[in-house]
DNA sequence: GGATGTGAACGACTTCACAGCG
DNA sequence: CGCTGTGAAGTCGTTCACATCC
């Protein structure tokens, strides 16, 4: 009975090492910010139970999320904050510039323009699309209203990977498409709906109705966790 | 660290209530919102594989699910969508009316605020409310904006029961403190910070900084899942 | 002493596989 | 038949506990 193993993940070898789990990037994000909080606060060194205790989370969980990150700590002291951040945002990939777009020009992509967090962290809104010939033309926030035809010429000249879709379900999956088909390399999606990406672009989602649905049923529940 | 005890739930015991894992309700809106398309189509059943495919999950994940809501399915048939509908509305506690106030009247207010889903699903934004003077007493759309101090008040004559944080991560956690002080019962948090709520207050966050985030990582990883 | 790194236990979630029913 | 419901097995993630090191 010869087993064959499962092709999960074919190992490139230029950065995995170690398994890596994909809860844990879930909470990189986290650490990040509040490093750089503690590290603005001239903090050198922090332990796993004082993140722990930041982010609500176990000292435990913290440390078998940080040694993903290669062995930083140092017992008896902590972890050096700084090179902690850098580790975080390399595994991240957030040590260099992303360019984004964003398809969809209402009131949730006038948000996102004027959203501090993104550009802090390295992102930058180089173009802005719509559909309504009303509105293209138009200057929201610096950025021109592009027509969508433009798509693959404007991603193509300003070198953006991402694609933010802040349109309305209906037209959703065909300006992913779109995105996609002007080179576009990971979408965040805020459409409510379950979109069909080819497996080479990346997809993350959010759906506003999904989290307030979330929200009756805890409190339906009655309390917090 | 004193750990939530499995609360049995001594409410009408009328069903036999099965364990319910975290991880299917969180998939629940996005049976009801598919369910719903099907049943506005015509269709009258539907089998766990048709589900599937439609969300990208197995089938025998869509059973294992739907197994929480009671025996619905017909072997040989399927489910019903009405039955189906009916029952994710109460699991999800959306088979009623939710008021909801908004604090912080930007950009991101403004898109909840038009954005449809909400009253689709039986959430209705009730009052709006931003500590900018300039702000007070503007209209955004058939809402005049109040100022924070009016909250108790104001929570208690619209019997507001949840409340979406879409201010400035400085003062995301003031804010909240005023929101359970007036008596609302669950947070839906856009800023980005870890909000410390009491425990009989519930809590879900949307932090859009790591969402894109964990886009980069994936994007970088190379492709999708 | 104080804090890390990590096997091992534990628990949660998913997939498998199949009995059973209309 | 086709499709559900569900134990069993498998996978993934978290917590525990402790050896280890500065």
């Amino acid at each position: 009975m010869s087993k064959a193993d499962p092709p999960s993940e074919p190992r490139s070898g230029t950065d995995g090492e170690r398994p890596l789990s994909r809860a844990s990037v879930g909470r990189f994000s986290l650490y990040l910010r509040h490093l750089e909080q503690f590290h603005s606060a001239g903090t050198k060194t922090i332990s796993s139970s004082q993140l722990g205790e930041a982010l609500g989370i176990t000292d435990a969980q913290v440390r078998k999320d940080l040694a993903y990150l290669g062995n930083l700590g140092h017992p008896g002291v902590g972890y050096p904050t700084q090179d902690v951040i850098a580790a975080l945002r390399r595994k991240l990939g957030i040590d260099r510039e992303w360019r984004v777009v964003v398809v969809g020009a209402g009131n949730l992509a006038r948000a996102l323009l004027r959203y501090r967090g993104f550009q802090q962290q390295g992102f930058r809104i180089v173009a802005l699309f719509d559909a309504d010939a009303g509105k293209i033309g138009q200057r929201i926030d610096d950025l021109e209203v592009h027509s969508p035809d433009t798509m693959p010429a404007v991603v193509a000249a300003t070198g953006a990977e991402l694609g933010l879709l802040t349109v309305p379900a209906e037209v959703a999956q065909g300006v992913a498409d779109t995105l996609v088909a002007a080179g576009i390399r990971g979408v965040l999606n805020f459409a409510p709906i379950v979109l069909r990406l080819p497996p080479h672009v990346s997809l993350v989602s959010v759906d506003l109705t999904v989290q307030l649905e979330q929200l009756a049923f805890l409190v339906q529940l009655g309390g917090n966790e």
